[in-house]
DNA sequence: TTGAAAGCGGTACCAC
DNA sequence: GTGGTACCGCTTTCAA
């Protein structure tokens, strides 16, 4: 635990000053130090296996180059973190890192948590959720230039940029997918009634039976829930005992979830898919969507891209010195995306 | 963005000088500055909203109360991050920080990770992983108080505490319960052949047979992978066409996907769980175990207590001023736990 | 009881 | 072309 080489050794085996040291590492020595200063510092920072001193330089020049992610539950919650990822991509490219503090859904801790990552001089801070929803802007972060990834400013005039998926598109384009397979009678399976998510995934549903101008039978639209279970007691509820010419010939599920309790009923009850029944899921969850059996038929969420768009835009914002507050824009929706794979195919008829 | 309140500005506001701000915002007032001074010092830090500069803290006290914790890929894989969660609790409920840094599984991220963590002067260090696994330590984590979790230091004589599972007595208790419910012929649908739990579980189930003088049939026992479509194709192996009399009357996976895959192949085949077949999960993946249909009886893995133990000797280790390098005693092991649900039952006779 | 001053590790300005 | 020095915000020692 030997302690760190500083400025000043580099200098002393040098044998220059401190400021010819900052000078030449920092590469303002051409015309100011002589060239041969500058081979003898080079080497002897190499020598000493120097770099500058983070904390140091933070204080001095009031700007760290981290950005404080703060997350309500992406770290702890069994849903990927590619927001996170994609985030730190670009965070990495343009020289900057990014640190993460999970508050684990507990806003309390919100407030507490942004101190903590101001008082650490954080040049930017980006909040991500797990899901998309309304956010209660916690004090602090119109201190620093802020994005809100996944999440959007719930006061009636936002302050803060925010970067979400278009659920409307990918309702309707999930929807059309099935109907070009020719399916009319096709159930939807929606999250809860307190996601945001849910009522926009619907009006895409309805746009894109409006644009091919048939009729929504609103019995067919159902607020399950978003866990297995949920779609196993939903498509039992429209599958179980139902003469087939009255059951959906297409389930579309608000998430990938959902999907799987609907493919496990449809095992139980004998039908095959998508053979008797064509299954939608959304999001793509890694390793369920991809991995089920049959795999599903899906409208990947744009995860990672929301990610990197919302930190092009903190990153922008931190470098042109402005802050995200007050910006022309303030709202950029990321387009979903769908994967076609096993579970979807021909109506019946 | 008004510039936060300084000891100065406190002091020029209470009439006295920022020593006397210290002295007295730190608890070390009395006997140093008189009583009267002291409540105008803190009505004026108040007032002011004051509270420290937590990097001039730093860079003079040479240590920050932030703990580093480095992921592979807890934080953008889809499982959950209860390791973390739980370290977390323990370290703000003795006042330390933790910021996390996930490398996405390139271990080449490591070293500079760790740099830019340490350059924070970060006061301990956290490796922790999605799953348990041997570890090349990255270069730097000995120089502060280190700490792994969910993984071993690979190196033969190993330098870092780890903290672990112990995924032996799970294998075997995971067994033992089966073998209650009477069952004698059980399948071991095991993960991929690279992973160090698969062997160790694949340990817990012979000892359960050895201790009940049960033979072990080797054929029971296969390397299946980890994923949903992994445990559907190794449950058709094990039971299509399969005449009842020589079906295994129970399935053991090495996680709880593999036994979503079973619990599809059995509702395919006409299988009834737990009526003519027994399935057990490990892991207790939340979301996943607690909501499929059925519930899957299964081991938990005892993540969240995993990083309390983990950070709770790191920390002991930070304030007593030690590294936990050369410490007495090496691993930790923190027993799984069986969660009885509902996919396990008698053996059908 | 109080305040002045040094120092943590840098950067940048300014004389020389 | 070079080195001295002030300053970022705080704690701590020491002299008054």
């Amino acid at each position: 635990m030997n302690r760190k080489a500083t400025a000043l050794d580099v200098a002393k085996r040098a044998g220059v000053s401190r400021s010819a040291v900052s000078l030449v590492l920092n590469g303002r020595g051409d015309g100011n130090v002589a060239k041969e200063s500058q081979e003898r510092i080079r080497l002897a920072a190499q020598e000493l296996n120097y770099s500058p001193n983070a904390i140091a330089l933070s204080l001095r020049n009031q700007r760290s180059r981290v950005i404080g992610i703060l997350s309500d539950e992406v770290v702890v919650s069994p849903f990927d973190g590619n927001i996170i990822g994609g985030a730190d991509d670009v965070a990495r490219s343009r020289g900057f890192v990014t640190v993460v503090m999970d508050t684990e859904r507990d806003t309390a801790r919100d407030a507490g948590a942004i101190e903590t990552l101001l008082d650490r001089q954080v040049d930017g801070l980006m909040y991500v959720t797990v899901g998309l929803k309304p956010l209660e802007v916690p004090p602090g972060m119109e201190r620093v230039p802020s994005v809100l990834a996944n999440c959007y400013d719930a006061h009636p005039r936002p302050r803060l940029h925010h970067v979400i998926p278009d659920e409307v598109t990918g309702g309707r384009e999930a929807t059309e997918h099935l109907i070009q397979f020719g399916h009319r009678d096709i159930a939807f399976l929606a999250g809860s009634e307190d996601s945001p998510a849910s009522p926009l995934r619907i009006e895409g549903y309805r746009e894109a039976f409006a644009s091919t101008q048939l009729p929504v039978t609103e019995a067919r639209i159902a607020h399950a829930g978003w866990d297995i279970d949920d779609g196993y007691k939903g498509a039992m509820r429209l599958l179980d005992g139902v003469v087939p010419a009255e059951r959906p010939t297409a389930i579309m599920c608000a998430n990938d979830r959902l999907a799987v309790g609907v493919v496990l009923a449809a095992a139980r009850l004998g039908l095959s898919i998508p053979g008797d029944l064509s299954v939608m899921g959304y999001d793509d969850e890694h390793r369920i969507a991809n991995t089920m059996v049959p795999a599903l038929t899906t409208m990947a969420l744009p995860l990672r891209e929301i990610g990197r768009e919302a930190m092009t835009r903190l990153l922008d914002a931190i470098e042109d010195g402005k802050t995200t507050t007050a910006e022309p824009t303030v709202e950029t929706m990321v387009p979903c995306r769908l994967v076609l794979r096993e579970s979807t195919g021909p109506e019946p008829r």
